[in-house]
DNA sequence: TCAGATAGTTACCATGAGTAACTATTAGGT
DNA sequence: ACCTAATAGTTACTCATGGTAACTATCTGA
């Protein structure tokens, strides 16, 4: 098989596991890696509007809608007032930034274990493959 | 960032704009990416029952029924007689096979396409370390 | 031979995502 | 300053994908 072809083939037979376990340790939050994701996002950004962690997250702004009022409703999240009257500006409740710290160290420590014997530069060289591949879509699209 | 950390939140990154891409290039034939992760099996194995896809593709029994009943439906997948009657060993129709031979020619294209300018190397290391990975999330959840 | 294991199905529900059509607000060209 | 076009977000609806529980049919092995 060529390369390429094994690369993706890879690729997804690594998602399913991989978010099946991601998902159990969320649940113990009432979370979901859909909403996780947001709130990964929130804690490296601190504020963002609808429409970034659409464009980032690569979904529609409906489905981020839906999303972030679920959040809201955890009280995860809140909103926050912005310039712009239209826009809807987000960030982590400090109630959401305690389960945000509290799921990192666990999903870290579960990231960890799976990575047992990859070395950082192979695990460097991997991330910085991935993040050239998601550039070429992206262009491609535009 | 850790780079361990990195890795995943990279590898999520990619998910959704490739995934995206290849529905649009399987809705010209009535397709959609479960439905193909089955034919594409099926092109490397000949036949397969629905117990070996649930575990090849970590996917729960009934929705692998329901998958598949929806490839006959589509005349791209036949049942064919085993051994067990228990069983249900499917193979791809000879309409199937006409369809996966011309999507897997898009589909490569398309590979090849957002690939450019990673070396083989680089690939072949990353489906290392993706396998390897894998390998550790199944073999953990036993 | 029959109890337990295995293969598959049915019914039902949850999650995640998309499209179309809409409102509210802002920006920019004249 | 005004009005059109663009932008941000929402609502309503639908579809795709997947899970669990409970079931039937068949096979295997003590």
């Amino acid at each position: 098989m060529e390369s390429y072809r094994k690369f993706f083939h890879q690729y997804f037979l690594l998602y399913r596991p991989f978010i099946s376990d991601l998902n159990r340790l969320l649940n113990e939050y009432d979370l979901h890696y859909s909403q996780w994701s947001i709130m990964y996002y929130l804690e490296m950004y601190e504020s963002v509007t609808l429409v970034e962690l659409s464009k980032h997250l690569y979904v529609e702004k409906p489905t981020i809608t839906r999303t972030v009022n679920s959040l809201i409703k955890l009280q995860y999240v809140e909103q926050i007032k912005g310039r712009d009257n239209r826009e809807k500006r987000i960030q982590l409740s400090p109630r959401g930034k305690e389960i945000t710290a509290i799921l990192r160290k666990n999903i870290d420590e579960y990231e960890q274990d799976i990575m047992t014997g990859i070395s950082p530069e192979q695990q460097a060289e991997v991330i910085e493959v991935m993040d050239q591949i998601r550039s070429m879509i992206i262009k491609r699209g535009v």
